[in-house]
DNA sequence: GGGTTTATGTTGGCACAGACAACAAAAGGA
DNA sequence: TCCTTTTGTTGTCTGTGCCAACATAAACCC
């Protein structure tokens, strides 16, 4: 018998740890596993962390007292032997999320327990200025709280931006829908509301969700790709961990350049992706204007006049061109495609697949999937709250609110 | 005072934590400063990973019993204060390393202490069949067992392949230099041996020990290319991880698209970074037959007719093209070359790096730097003994010798 | 329906890793 | 020579997770 030693990743931890490192990473990892589930019983959470019983009902009862989890009678499970107490996130803690566009800016209230409680969409004029925004930002939050039920607690704010986001200090490096540049965002709305704001990506927030409870849900190697009006953007997760480069630009994945083409993007960059494969292409040969997604997928899936067909085939062909470029990178185990590439998928999928196919190397093509996304409308509510909560759920114990 | 929130990367930890895994946790970490620095103080160690400093006496005491390290007197500092233990690797403590090539085999003995103590150079038939690389590789294990002073250990063995590796089980998936289709080398091998066995691609290998010990030390986000006779290879590290993807095909960066052409790389692709950036082009352009590096190198940098200055400028507008496409997928810290990309960087960095930023997104191009790498010619034997040295410094206690 | 089986929760004692404080040791500086 | 600074050593202590024994709650079985 030959038991085979695949490579191990090697060593991240560069600082020592102590006993009080250990406790708050069992409560961290029991906690996420109740977030992630967000309800799931303690012999489930035994079994999944490796600890023994009365360690995980310690940690449990920690985590209740610190009013992070609830326990509850477990539901009729028709099963031998005593029923597991439930454990559930708690009802109470809360989540905003930012999402400025031209004209309106949506700021919603997400709980911990992921049920959206709250949207509003405030207009503003178009492009509008940081302070503007963050007057926008403050009156809505104002309002929500009252709308909240008493006892909510609410951990920070994280704004999702369609542009490039600095994360190492939260500032915006350029965001042409807003038509910002190098603006603070973050220590601007920090200091306004005296709240922890955390500033990201859309692209970035939507693979995280996607990664986490939608269509990546048991996938470590993901791939995800999103085509919207303001062009192509995407996210890329890693051995389970978003990438997010040095600084946080990475994931621009639309602008990947995959030919020679007069063809420019947002950025004025011939041939890349996103150059090739544009929304508005699509509905112009389509015969709509400023289409609403949905029409623009039906019509892409029911095109018929042959220079529908060539136009779709050809930005299939491109997107093929551009997954296998990024499928000899990273041997992902999953592609994701959202917005108007969904349709663009549905429309051939075995066209896109083989196009992939037949420009990937070996190793890499065979197992890849392409799948489309799950989450819908409300991607960015959930990825922007899973990113306010995670500094909460890495150590559980310092949980502060506001 | 704003304070301000980076994203924190969320937790990796699946499972938790108990005290044994608290100990092992840290003497893994502390044998790992050892081995990166071959020797450190124990008040540096202290200071490195904010234990305690009876906590680090006794783990390093661990570590001696364990016949991993040795504790030595300090240099003269000429600093005031009690002069601190040095640590240092025990210097008996070996990884054999092995690279196939196509009609040889090299093998080698590296001590965990970075010296390359023994490197055996056997002739095999051209494409060599793997049994033969089986009975190549037994025989010099054999040889070096009798050049190693008494009292020596060794951990393993590891072998680069220049091509396609499945890591999971050791299995070559494609090594067209060797003509290899879906051989379980390391089963077999390590059959033979008795003794661990781990396989990964070459292009990975080197990434790892450029990041650890080359050009790329203290950088966390890294992309690594090569270019050699076989085509261009690479490697990824980020966030101070090695990027293997979910099976180890990750990294295939020579096979990129970036442009339309008809040149097609050894896989057959057209388009791709190797079809347009090859080496025997270049070679041919300068009038040179199948020339060592540094005679390629040379002529490169010394080009003065026109067709070879126009060709490698071409060469150098490719790499730049598919540089770009890199950093905006990434935003790396740095980007490492070798082999005779190095040559085609140092003609005209200038015309690199300007290419590269134009067509990179604004945050990602502005901080990114481009440098040659460090390690030279025994990058593989040093990569690969890092890759049999994981598993011992990952588990100290449990290390096992042969 | 009562005993049995199975799985989970609870409790008290235990082992042991790392922190801490006090002291010793080894260097430089005045 | 004595003081200061830094590091190593030792014994004690705290707290965390483990373990074993017991308690509890459901399904199962005749």
């Amino acid at each position: 018998m030959v038991k085979l030693n695949s490579p191990a990743s090697g060593l991240v931890q560069t600082r020592g740890s102590n006993r009080d490192d250990l406790r708050q990473g069992n409560l961290a990892t029991l906690l996420q596993y109740v977030y992630k589930a967000n309800s799931i019983s303690r012999s489930d959470l035994t079994a999944a962390t490796g600890l023994n019983r009365s360690t995980i009902s310690d940690l449990v009862g920690e985590l209740v007292e610190l009013k992070l989890v609830t326990e509850s009678e477990s539901p009729q499970l028709r099963r031998v032997g005593r029923p597991s107490v439930n454990v559930s996130i708690a009802d109470n803690i809360f989540a905003i999320t930012v999402v400025p566009r031209h004209h309106s800016t949506t700021v919603s209230a997400v709980g911990m327990n992921g049920t959206v409680v709250s949207r509003i969409r405030i207009a503003t004029p178009i492009h509008p200025s940081p302070e503007q925004v963050c007057d926008v930002v403050e009156k809505a939050i104002d309002q929500i709280r009252g709308e909240l039920k008493k006892g909510s607690r609410i951990v920070g704010v994280a704004v999702a931006i369609s542009g490039q986001v600095d994360v190492r200090n939260s500032s915006v490096r350029i965001c042409s829908m807003l038509k910002w540049v190098d603006v603070p965002f973050g220590s601007l709305l920090q200091e306004r509301l005296g709240m922890p704001v955390w500033v990201d990506n859309d692209g970035s927030l939507a693979c995280m969700a996607e990664s986490s409870f939608g269509a990546g849900r048991g996938f470590s190697d993901i791939i995800y790709l999103f085509g919207g009006a303001g062009g192509i953007g995407g996210g890329l997760v890693i051995d389970n961990q978003l990438v997010r480069g040095s600084r946080g630009y990475a994931g621009e994945l639309g602008h990947i350049r995959i030919m020679d083409s007069k063809s420019v993007d947002s950025l004025g960059l011939a041939g890349t992706l996103e150059a090739l494969v544009s929304r508005d292409d699509l509905a112009h040969a389509l015969g709509l204007d400023d289409p609403e997604d949905d029409d623009l997928s039906r019509a892409i899936l029911s095109a018929t006049t042959p220079r529908a067909v060539r136009l779709i085939e050809k930005k299939i062909q491109a997107l093929g061109y551009a997954l296998a470029t990024l499928v000899n990178i990273f041997n992902p185990q999953v592609i994701l495609l959202s917005g108007f590439l969904q349709p663009l998928y549905q429309a051939n999928d075995y066209s896109l697949l083989s196009k992939m196919r037949q420009n990937a190397v070996a190793g890499s093509r065979e197992h890849v999937q392409i799948r489309t996304t799950e989450l819908g409308g409300r991607i960015l509510e959930i990825g922007g709250a899973q990113l306010a909560f995670t500094d909460l759920i890495a150590d559980p114990a310092q949980a502060k609110f506001y």
